[in-house]
DNA sequence: TAATCATGTTAACAGTGTCAACATAGGATG
DNA sequence: CATCCTATGTTGACACTGTTAACATGATTA
């Protein structure tokens, strides 16, 4: 029986991340999370001086992961420009929605982004992905303007996770625009991106 | 001193709205509001489920007040009806950035808007409200391209707010291209809004 | 007047984040 | 090799949370 872990801090990032997107941010405690290592519940002191720099973790993986499958999407030699900015739409809806407790902490208030620089900029990192296909996708473009576009779009695609995630409307048994609207834009996302972006 | 307070229910209600709107829904407790209206820590229970009940009514209240200033925007006779909708996107965005902590409430997966179906009215109530400018503004349009494209705009606006208020990447110090283009869309919705809706 | 019932109170439970004080082990230093 | 330091673990405690059960009160109604 040893009485040092030896790769706690390692064991408790992935553990809250699996509780994470399992029950919530707000569900998890640190005292599961520390039984579940089988370490007493102070433990995680000695790796995190709180509960939120833990959740800190747990979002930087998030907006990494999330780089990564745009990356990926980006990164399809075989497709065209704008087959692969779409490509990206897609991943980034799918992954908001998949992933759906994770994005949640991601962009949750709960964490004071400007006190985890490096939580900062893995966020900062998701945008820049979109700009480098926007660029490529509109050759000349003014630097200002480019960056505009790059808002624009983040925000329609993270609104529409926001929108489809949240609200429940499509979901419930209430007959409503809203709610029939929502369902068919999520039976077919590539084709409300195509209108939406239009591209 | 009277034993009945006679007023309960609505003051931990109003109460609730202030206390999570400065504080946070997360950071607010079903105990401090009753101290707050001098009130046994047990008395809200005669009058709320769970506290997820009184959040739910808080939430409702912020729809039905998001509701009333989209129809401000939209009733300004005076305006064009391409410019009640910019003004209807304007106020949204304001409305989330004024009363941030409410808007996260009101878009927060702690409440199972399935469970409470009038909420799930309010929050349904805001869609349809930009349904009817949309309709004015694209006279001709199929009942389903119109659904798709309020779903387009909501969620670029809804999206625009969660960016503008959560990531904290214009109100840091570090210098990213994210973080200068949300300070330069911030400081003029009205022009990006005009670019991104295309109107 | 008497009974009912909505609305209040008190006491208690299990659970939370966090801190202070103490224990242990393994590497650095003499 | 012996000793100390430091990183990393434990125990115990505190104040706080949502929630329930059991009881008290007072207004409405039969």
């Amino acid at each position: 029986m040893k009485y040092h872990h030896g790769n706690l801090k390692e064991e408790l990032i992935s553990s809250a991340c699996i509780v994470c997107e399992a029950d919530g941010h707000d569900r998890m405690s640190l005292r599961s999370i520390a039984k579940e290592a089988k370490v007493s519940q102070t433990a995680p002191y000695r790796h995190f001086k709180t509960k939120e720099s833990l959740l800190a973790e747990v979002s930087a993986r998030g907006f990494t992961e999330l780089k990564e499958i745009l990356q990926n999407a980006n990164a399809k030699k075989t497709l065209s420009t704008r087959d692969k900015f779409l490509e990206m739409g897609q991943a980034y809806i799918e992954f908001g929605l998949s992933k759906r407790n994770t994005y949640d902490l991601m962009h949750s208030s709960v964490i004071d982004k400007t006190q985890f620089p490096e939580l900062l900029n893995s966020a900062v990192g998701t945008f820049e992905e979109l700009v480098y296909v926007l660029a490529e996708l509109n050759p000349g473009i003014s630097a200002k303007d480019l960056d505009i576009k790059c808002i624009h779009h983040w925000a329609l695609v993270h609104g529409l996770v926001g929108l489809l995630r949240n609200e429940n409307l499509d979901a419930s048994e209430i007959d409503t625009p809203a709610g029939n609207a929502m369902g068919l834009v999520r039976s077919d996302i590539k084709s409300f991106l195509i209108s939406a972006l239009e591209v």
